[in-house]
Order: C-alpha cells, then sequence, then structure tokens
DNA sequence: CGTAGGCTTGAAAAGCGTCAATAGGAGTGG
DNA sequence: CCACTCCTATTGACGCTTTTCAAGCCTACG
C-alpha cells in the first residue's frame, strides 16, 4: 500500500481552512499555486528591511522571527513564525518592507509570486477571505504583544510567551503534550519581550523556581500546569481565534 | 453661487484614495454605501471587548483609542484614531472583539453595516485593495509601536509619539504647521507608551526644557525644530506608508 | 582540544514606578 | 456669583524592577 506524498503547500491549506471553509476547487487552486521552495540555513534572512516585497512566503519547516531594529542598535522581534504561516501576506501591498524576517532555525519556505496571491485571491472569494483573516488574525497578536510588552512585568511576560507557544505550536501540530523545544535563545527571548537576556534568564529560573515550568536541557519547556502557567502569565487565548479545541494544552 | 454640500462619507474616500488610485464609480459606490451617523460623547465606546463585529465605524471627527486591559488593571492603548479611519475593519472577520474603542473627544462616526463592506470588497476590487492596505498599514503602526515601546526609552518613545501624531494630524488635515492640539491627558500618553503618568510628565517636562518642543496650554504642543525631535525620538516615517510630501513637517 | 556561542550568576547603577501632596480649571448646584 | 467637586497637571521622596558590566561555565563543533 501506497501513502500518496503529500502536497508541499499542504501546511499553507491546512492554515488558512482552519476557520474558513475551502471547498475542493479552493483546495485544488491554491496547491495548483507556482511556487519555489528554498531552504535557508539559521540566521538566513527571507525579508531584509528595505526590500521591494515581490512574493509571499509560506513558512514549511522551521521558525522564522519579524523584528525591527531601533535606532540605538537594539532589535525588537515583533513575531515569531511557524509552519503554515503565511510570512509576507502583510506586506504585498506596501512598497518597500519596514522589517527584517529571519530564520531562527534551518528551514524550508514555499516562495509564492505576488501577482498569484492576488489572482487567486480575485477568483476564489474564499480564499481571500480565508487570507484576510489570516492577516486580521495577526493584527490580534500583535495587539497582544504590545499590551504584554507595555503593561505586564518580566515574569508575566515570559509566562504569557511560553503560552502563546505553547497553543500555536500545538495548533501547528509541533508539539503535543504540554513540552515543547523552544527555538529561541534567551537573548532572543530578551528581543521579543523587550528585556534583555540577562533579566530573561533570572525570570525563567524563577519560573522554574517555583515549578511552574521545568526544563532538563535549558530550551526544552515542560509546562507543569497548565491552568498555573496560564494564570502567571496573564494568559487568555481569544486573540489567538482559535477553535475551542485548541485553547487549552491537557 | 453654492458650493455643494460635501457628503459625509467623504473623508473615508479621501483616506482610501491616498495611494489607491479610485475612479469614479468607485468613488460613486463608497458614497452610496448605507450608513448611520452618531455622535458619541468624549468616553463613550464604539467597540466594547466581546463584541459580536456587525459593522465598521468610519471616524468623520474627534479623536478614538482601541485599548486593551490586562489582568492587573492596567490598559494598553495600541492605536489612535482621527478623521477618515475606519475603525472596525479589523475586526470585522473576527468573531467578538478583543479589545475596547473608546472616544478620547467628542466626535461624529458613521456606521456601515459589515455585509456592505463584503459586497462593495467583492464588487470593487480597487475598493478591495484600498481597505486591504489600510489594515496592512494599521498592521505596520502596530510594529512600530512595539519596537517603540519594547526597546526606547521614555524621552525616545514619547517624542516619536508625537512626531507620528504631527504627521497623522497633517495627512488628515487636522493640522498643518508643527503645533497642534493634543487630545490625550497625560495619563492616556501613558497607557499609549507603557509609562506612568508621573513619567510622562517629567519626560514632557523634559523635552520642553531641552526645548524640543514648546507649551503653553499643557496640550498644545509646539514643534521647535522638525529635525531635532524626529532625531530624538528616533523617528523615521517610513513606517506610516505616507505619500512623499507628507513625510516632513515644516 | 580549542574556540565560540549560549547560559548562569553577582554586584552595582539607573530608569521608571509608587505614594503622596498641591494647585489650577471646568463644570455644577445652590 | 460663590462654594464645591472632579479631573488633570505637577512635583518631591523613596523604592523596586530591570539594566549594565563583568566573569565563569558548559557544550557543540571544527
Amino acid at each position: 500500500m501506497i501513502t500518496p506524498e503529500p502536497h508541499i503547500l499542504e501546511p499553507m491549506v491546512r492554515r488558512l481552512a482552519y476557520r474558513v471553509s475551502l471547498d475542493a476547487a479552493d483546495r485544488e487552486a491554491l496547491l495548483a499555486l507556482p511556487f519555489t521552495v528554498r531552504t535557508v540555513e539559521r540566521g538566513g534572512y527571507i525579508v531584509r528591511e528595505g526590500d521591494i516585497a515581490t512574493r509571499t512566503s509560506v513558512m514549511l519547516s522551521g521558525f522564522s522571527v519579524r523584528s525591527k531594529t531601533v535606532g540605538s542598535g537594539a532589535r525588537q522581534i515583533v513575531s515569531i513564525h511557524m509552519r503554515g504561516d503565511m510570512v509576507d501576506l502583510q506586506n504585498s501591498l506596501l512598497d518597500t518592507a519596514d522589517h527584517t524576517v529571519e530564520m531562527l532555525t534551518r528551514g524550508r519556505i514555499a516562495e509564492i509570486a505576488r501577482n498569484e496571491i492576488w489572482r487567486i485571491a480575485a477568483d476564489r472569494p474564499m480564499v481571500a477571505r480565508a487570507m484576510w483573516r489570516e492577516t486580521l488574525v495577526d493584527g490580534s497578536i500583535f495587539r497582544e504583544w504590545l499590551a504584554n510588552i507595555g503593561r505586564r512585568d518580566a515574569r508575566t511576560r515570559l509566562a504569557h510567551l511560553f503560552c502563546e507557544f505553547a497553543l500555536r505550536l500545538k495548533v501547528a501540530g509541533l508539539a503535543d503534550a504540554g513540552q515543547y523545544e523552544l527555538p529561541m535563545t534567551q537573548e532572543q527571548l530578551a528581543d521579543a519581550t523587550g528585556l534583555t537576556s540577562v533579566h530573561i534568564n533570572r525570570t525563567i529560573r524563577g519560573l522554574e523556581a517555583d515549578r511552574f515550568i521545568e526544563r532538563d536541557d535549558p530550551r526544552r519547556i515542560h509546562i507543569m500546569d497548565w491552568d498555573r502557567l496560564a494564570e502567571v502569565g496573564d494568559f487568555q487565548s481569544e486573540y489567538l481565534h482559535l477553535r475551542d479545541g485548541d485553547t487549552v494544552i491537557v
């Protein structure tokens, strides 16, 4: 018996169909999009500040971050991307990229020309709707991050990020139970939370000391008790706009 | 001679046509959208967290802010809206609002049913494109705010906000030279920048002492020298995606 | 087996928050 | 028109969270 090879763009279709119902023709049209696959090393760039946007990149594997650099040289990570995310849908209508997208780990991306995206959006209303929805969820996450960085202390901020990670990984099918491998260094966690790596270290160790999480290896997070972690992280999953079953970790 | 009464939705059309070219038919279709006008008092709500989104509100006059409240009770303002902004385009595809929109000043809004927005977007590709672009610019501003709050110190953060305000007011035709009336209290500025009102006060006074700005009345900001303020605020206007002529204050 | 990147920890400093008190102005009711 | 209240702005004193600077350690990898 032969299992048919899954289509490379399958993660994108799965994502778009997550909360908008796409019919067979929609799915077929999506899978028929012309694309090129590229493997990018850890630290490699998908988009650089100032680039002219000509294509959208779909994450197939690995993790990437979108970041901005301020005048002092400090960096702020504004979003984290994983399998299924369409990384540059955001910028497809704007002239030049105002940020950088960089791989956190080695991974593969599928690049789709911008005009192909526009064409399918014009032809297939439900696909347009699904993509539109993705960007709105993105915006919702940006707003939550603003609240997180602007108004929560270090412990809450970090616990919140760990919760978000857990759910998004679960939805992307990349982690199951309450444990996962963090794809970020403590310095990157610092850039994502608006803290310093030293303070991230102390805060992680504090969460560990108080048994919210456990780590065998510095990057492997075990969530001891989802409810407790969500509480200390002031985490409510609504902003991720997930399906009901996906809003908690068992 | 009679000057024809300008149409109430004119500010919205002007905004949408700002960087996407809309033809006469597009404009007509936009102006033909059914709407209801509502005057909202200072402190009144346009959207409340948990509301089910059924309509989009176009700001006709006055100012509003979008905010989220965290567990500790602290509030984070995530965006500021003025004439021409379509406040709820963001949430039109998502189930329930994950934030609140509140008037900073008395003002008028035009409410348009969500399905009307969808209809015109489906019928008129360039209108869809213009609205899509608006939400992308919104996202770009969220990202800049994340960098601002996460990685800049209080003085830079506040100066940056003052610069953004100056340009947006100018583009909306609400302020001309380098001076404007701030529609926000210092406490609201604090909620927008992730600081406290006490520290905002000290920071404003510092900017004043060093002659970046002048104030006769606590709310009236005079920008002494745009280049200096932009420098201290680490402000580069690209993220607002304005037309070339609109990127500086005379 | 040496080097580099990431993690960890200590000590001290700085920026920003908290608490508290005062003052001015706008609106309100008598 | 005055007394009263509420809201906003302002300032001082103090304290705490987070940063900065610095050093040591571990592990992966060439």
